[in-house]
DNA sequence: AGCAAAGTTTAGACCAGACTAAATTTTAAT
DNA sequence: ATTAAAATTTAGTCTGGTCTAAACTTTGCT
């Protein structure tokens, strides 16, 4: 140690958090700046500084300042497992323990950083080796990789139109508990009956019922392209 | 903060881990001082002398110097919390996932501080409430009771006695899967044939094969009284 | 170009939980 | 009753991760 580099700290669950956290922000084209990344995290900015000087220490991120940060290929890797925990946890929770798909994702978020590789595999293996989680969301592989199908959001389905819904990003328990009320799962087929102006609500017909959705609600739902 | 009662802190992990340890221990009629804490912990006694102060102030030990350490009401509690949580994951892990019964110590040691209280009822129920873990170690009722069946050591069986075996009190993985090997499981019967003198190895018969097992080991292993 | 607002970093503090090294206290053995 | 050994505590340091308050930089608007 005498001539530095004390560098290097751990790939911590708080570590493995700002890296996934990044990695989601940067999938959804948002820009990953110092005060975007604060409040998803729920910290302070200069709290972010500190992390982000430490993560580009540890080689996972590049950081230029006013402009955004990135992961580099280990960082990807590492957001990509904690993903990969993340998801098939929750849909094992559902599968095999009978939660709720409101439920989950609070029980995933601390769960994800414990599992061991060996209890990861027996999970994907129990379950099939599954591609998405309750919410529709794809598991990363194995391999690192994550499959990106072509979607596009409920808001932007021609009025008249029917789709079939695949994904709902959206984790606020009250609003997926609202959404299964109404039938707006993954895999139902809906009809775009009207979406109206102004920002305003998107109606979709469900079975019989139509119900008005709020745009940025409407959003967070992807449907097959 | 004027006027002090900064006292407080948090039941964290590390927290959960002293109380369970603590607990188990004075189970074991071992005495709980400094040193020995430490050592059960991992830790340097000077590490265990703040903790053990932090936990007096949260008011779940209480420590007299040079005589030992005991739980309060409050911190038995969360121990038995915890170590509920430990043997139902164990359990868990070697049923459903099929886990073998030397590798779940490990992986129970962590999740056993975040599963919440509802995924600790639905692995329970998916057990079926049961009673003992994979090692035969009882599991803490929700009440925070710990039923205590009568039972001693295969060292203090009598020579050419049958006993059935209910318990090994030992978690190294190794001679777990020992132990596995010889058939020396919960459940299994077993005839002492032999206790060598001068704390020499104890022999049991185990169906047509006999095996030598050292003492210190014998101890561990728990039959039927 | 000038300037305010927004974004970012620095400086300094805190907490939890470990460590080492040194002091202190108790116990046990002569 | 001394004294050596063992046990315990204190003092001070470190790391990870957060915070507030204050400085500094960049952006964007007039
Ligand atoms: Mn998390
Ligand atoms: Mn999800
Ligand atoms: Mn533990
Ligand atoms: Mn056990």
């Amino acid at each position: 140690m005498t001539t530095a580099e004390n560098l290097a700290q751990a790939v911590t669950p708080v570590v493995e958090d700002y890296l996934k956290t990044i990695y989601l922000m940067r999938r959804a084209h948002e820009q990953v700046k110092t005060v975007s990344l604060a409040a998803r995290m729920k910290v302070k900015p200069s709290s972010v500084t500190a992390m982000v000087k430490a993560l580009a220490e540890m080689g996972l991120v590049e950081h230029e300042p006013y402009y955004g940060v990135h992961l580099t290929a280990n960082g990807e890797r590492i957001a990509l497992e904690v993903i990969r925990h993340h998801r098939l946890i929750e849909l094992y929770l559902v599968e095999v323990l009978g939660f709720t798909w409101d439920e989950v994702h609070e029980e995933a978020e601390v769960l994800e950083h414990v599992i061991s590789e060996k209890l990861e595999a027996r999970i994907a293996a129990h379950l099939g080796h599954p591609a998405v989680d309750p919410h529709g969301d794809p598991i990363p592989k194995l391999d690192g990789t994550l499959p990106d199908t072509a979607t596009r959001s409920l808001a932007d389905v021609p009025e008249r139109t029917s789709a079939r819904l695949v994904r709902v990003c959206d984790q606020n328990a009250e609003r997926l508990r609202y959404l299964a009320g109404l039938g707006v799962v993954p895999g139902a087929e809906v009809m775009v009956t009207a979406i109206a102006p102004f920002e305003g609500p998107v109606s979709v017909r469900v079975g019989k019922k139509i119900h008005a959705l709020d745009r940025r609600l409407a959003q967070t739902i992807l449907v097959e392209d």
